[in-house]
RNA sequence: AACCUUAUCGCAAG
């Protein structure tokens, strides 16, 4: 059953929904069971497609048919449902989770954050940020990187900074992710110095910068009127071949 | 035990 989820999956990371489905039926006839992970695997498709009643359909299946399913099951959906903004539902769902003996974990709670920060609702989710805190979780680097993009987004690009600073102070390490995330809030908001003191802190923290990270700097320096800047970049960019995605 | 879920992706500035 592995085997053809990790088959279903990979058709399904190409987009090549009709071929996963062929799979599905080839596993079903030969007798091999789908497992709540073969209907999550669809169910995240679905929901990544804005079908989400589609998805919503088979997270009933796999109630129904007794499938053994966990937080990530819960996961999926509530991200799908926080991103079709349809927030009442995701926290029914999230209250129902300790019912089914299960318990939200850091992902149920990012899945909410995150999606309120790219809603521009930035305050409810820091006060969910206390709230994680105060539950005995531990907010990750995805949990304050997602919530400096909504910072930067909403314009508060110091913030966002002081983020960086307090993720820290509780013991999470940023990503490349995280100074893209900041690079790239600092540049459009025309903080030039800063950002390139921050890239510079992240070629020191020994952090590899990848394509995205020279893309947002390049673009940031250019419109600064800074080309010379922007050609050393270049030039480091040729030499040193960053990491790939 | 193994396979599945969340952040830099720009749907108002491009």
């Amino acid at each position: 059953a592995v085997s053809y989820n990790t088959l279903i999956n990979a058709f399904l990371k190409e987009d090549n929904v009709e071929e996963a489905m062929k799979l599905y039926a080839e596993m079903v006839e030969s007798g091999c069971k789908p497992s709540a992970t073969t209907y999550c695997l669809f169910m995240n498709k679905y929901c990544k497609q804005g079908q989400i009643a589609k998805a919503q359909r088979l997270f009933e299946d796999i109630i129904d048919e007794n499938l053994a399913f966990d937080a990530v099951t819960y996961n999926i959906l509530i991200e799908g449902l926080c991103k079709a903004k349809l927030w009442d539902e995701a926290s029914r769902l999230l209250e129902d989770m300790p019912k089914k003996g299960l318990t939200p974990d850091i992902v149920t709670y990012n899945a909410f954050i995150c999606n309120l920060c790219e809603e521009k609702k930035v305050d409810q989710a820091m006060n969910l940020l206390e709230e994680v805190r105060s539950s005995g979780l531990i907010p990750d680097t995805v949990t304050y990187t997602a919530l400096m993009e909504g910072l930067c987004k909403n314009g508060e690009v110091e913030e966002a900074v002081r983020l960086l600073e307090k993720m820290r102070q509780h013991g999470q390490d940023p990503s490349v992710v995280t100074y893209n995330t900041l690079l790239r809030g600092l540049l459009k908001t025309g903080k030039v110095v800063e950002a390139e003191k921050l890239f510079a802190e992240m070629v020191d923290g020994c952090y590899f910068p990848d394509a995205r990270t020279y893309d947002i700097m390049m673009h940031g320096l250019a419109n600064a009127g800074k080309s010379i800047e922007t050609y050393k970049l270049l030039k480091e960019l040729q030499l040193k071949k960053p990491m790939q995605e």
